[in-house]
RNA sequence: GGCCCCGUCGUCUAGAGGCCUAGGACACGGCCCUUUCAAGGCCGCGACACGGGUUCGAAUCCCGUCGGGGUCACCA
């Protein structure tokens, strides 16, 4: 604070729910642009929408921020909503100086006028309406309600941005006055940043080009209060991959919808039919079917994709956490978040944090819009992950783990998560390795049986597979010393006497002891289950 | 609709008048490898939105057209 040169930015999310990637972006942007100039990164919670604000949304947030190692200085968190004091005190000064005035005017009575502007094809700017002592004692005397307009000097604004280019703004026919203060006696955003922001001494305001002109309001409020006004960088808006438009929390809610229309249209089942399998009141599902307003609650999410076949990752990742329940590591997240609006320059993509707490710019953040491209951010982390010690990948896979705590997989000591990980060297997302190994993890009898892996893989060919499973077994009852290379050479001696492809042989032994057509390698998947479970699956799949 | 912003391969981008017959990454196509799924190796396809200027010379500067986005709240 002494220091004026400092750079201090802030990242002000208002807590609604867990973090979005968009908003994670400039979180990242904000702390990077501290870290590199050696500055103060702080976090402060925008939480005068009452409506919408909740405790439980500020730990998912907090949870979110964490997990990206986004750490910020501020020992204690800025609740703008306990800040009420200071943010009154400041209004009313504006209204003694003039600068301020409350306004009488009921949401009807505006919107009223405001569709009278657009009948007479005029824009709607508010203007201050003058009201007599007298009017003003009768409000009072009914109890109607009122907020606090700031009066805004009529000029044009201009300011540069960072980002934008200079002399952004408007023009001075389209400036108006703005509620600083609402009827719940809450400030708005506008004011509350600004107090705050200037309060904190931040110095570079980062945030999404959404606020472009919101920026105007601010600046009034800065000359009026004699704030210095700091530096402004709008960042483009990221947008969703498959369909290019904005990326939105509803996105996931509108495929699992999509994927019910279709899988009842294919499945010839009923809606009806889709309620009970997932255990959801038949009302409320057929409402949810054909309004697409409505949304299911996290709760009812997953029965519903169970039931028509809906896994996780057929899902769009829209929250921090759900990349976190996906299995990407933090730091490819960012990575690839970094590179949507911002290049070091050149060819340089892979960075670490520290590389790019190093290289970042404000120079290097471009203008334009940018898509989410899923598959580049699991090539990224498929790359991230292999060359990653064991360390790292085990408490990443434990971290993965922790947020998917339904996962048998769970049940694995280090020491056999470290030899998975190993063996399935070259996965992507720790979700394929968590989903092929399961089975590993099972008591025998909670292996389900694919029914279109057992009809292919061991009734086919007049129960070919079967017969194979028979006579496999006795040679592993048989030898001498179960491991891998010894269960790889059996098999392909077995293979090789037949006459048949190893695959003939491995594929059955697959579905025995994993019920499904796909498992990380067989000899040490089989190696790890142990001789006993291994020939106790394939009696059992015989018999099944 | 008014005002504002943006526009390089399918996607993210490099490019700040000659280094560009436009570079990289992901995706995609082909071949090879392979016990499933992956992974890996090699090769390949692929863009300066369009039209006018300025200039000896334009992806880079100017104008227009078209396209995309933002914003017009007692939400942030």
């Amino acid at each position: 604070m002494s220091d004026a040169s400092k750079v201090v930015t802030r990242y002000a999310p208002s807590p609604t729910g867990y973090q979005h990637v968009g908003g994670a972006r400039t979180a990242l942007f904000s702390w990077l642009l501290a870290r590199h100039f050696g500055g103060t990164y702080l976090l402060r919670i925008e939480d005068t929408d009452l409506a919408r604000s909740t405790e439980d949304a500020v730990h998912k947030l907090v949870e979110d921020l964490q997990w990206l190692g986004l750490n910020w200085d501020n020992k204690e968190l800025v609740f703008q909503s306990k800040r009420l004091d200071v943010y009154n005190k400041l209004i009313d000064g504006m209204i003694a100086k003039g600068q301020s005035y409350k306004a009488w005017e009921t949401p009807a009575e505006l919107e009223e006028s405001w569709k009278a502007a657009g009948k007479a094809k005029r824009q709607y700017v508010y203007r201050r309406t003058e009201v007599t002592a007298e009017q003003v004692k009768q409000y009072e005397a009914e109890g109607r309600a009122h907020v606090v307009r700031f009066a805004m000097p009529v000029k044009d604004y201009r300011f540069d941005d960072a980002v934008v280019g200079p002399g952004q703004g408007v023009a001075a026919d389209q400036v108006q006055d703005f509620v600083i203060r609402k009827s719940d006696g809450m400030p708005t955003f506008h004011l509350a940043v600004v107090v705050d922001d200037a309060e904190m001494g931040v110095t570079h305001v980062l945030r999404g080009q959404e606020h472009l002109l919101n920026t105007v309001n601010h600046i009034a409020l800065q000359e009026a209060l004699g704030y210095q006004r700091p530096v402004y960088a709008h960042l483009p808006v990221i947008l969703a991959g498959d369909t290019g438009a904005k990326l939105s929390k509803r996105a996931r809610d509108q495929k699992i919808r999509q994927r019910a229309h279709e899988w009842i249209r294919s499945a010839k089942k009923t809606a009806a039919e889709l309620a009970e399998m997932s255990g959801i009141a038949a009302d409320r599902l057929e409402e949810w079917l054909t309004n697409d307003k409505k949304q299911l609650d996290l709760s009812e999410q997953p029965e519903v994709m169970k039931a028509i076949g809906l896994r996780e990752h057929d899902l769009p990742e829209i929250m921090v956490r759900d990349f976190r329940k996906n299995g990407y590591l933090p730091e490819v997240l960012n990575n690839f978040l970094a590179l949507l609006g911002w290049s070091p320059g050149g060819d340089r993509e892979r960075m670490t944090m520290a590389e790019m707490v190093e290289l970042f710019s404000l120079e290097g953040v471009g203008k334009a819009n940018a898509r989410f491209n899923r598959e580049k951010l699991v090539a990224f982390n498929k790359e991230a992950v292999a060359a990653a010690t064991p360390e790292r990948l085990l408490a990443g896979f434990r971290d993965y783990l922790k947020a998917n705590p339904e996962s048998p997989v769970n049940r694995g000591d280090d020491g056999m998560l470290t030899k998975l990980l190993g063996m399935k060297a070259g996965f992507r997302l720790f979700r394929e390795v968590d989903e092929q190994a399961r089975f590993l993890f099972l008591r025998d009898d909670e292996v389900m049986y694919e029914a279109a892996a057992v009809e292919k893989v061991l009734k086919k060919n007049e129960g070919e597979g079967a017969r194979m499973l028979r006579e496999l077994k006795g040679v592993f009852e048989a030898l001498a010393e179960w491991t891998a290379g010894a269960i790889e050479g059996v098999m392909n001696e077995f293979a090789a006497v037949r006459q048949v492809k190893l695959n003939n042989v491995a594929q059955p032994l697959r579905v025995a002891v994993s019920g499904g057509m796909v498992s990380p390698p067989i000899f040490q998947s089989l190696e790890m289950l142990g001789r006993d479970a291994t020939v106790r699956r394939m009696e059992r799949a015989l018999s099944v």
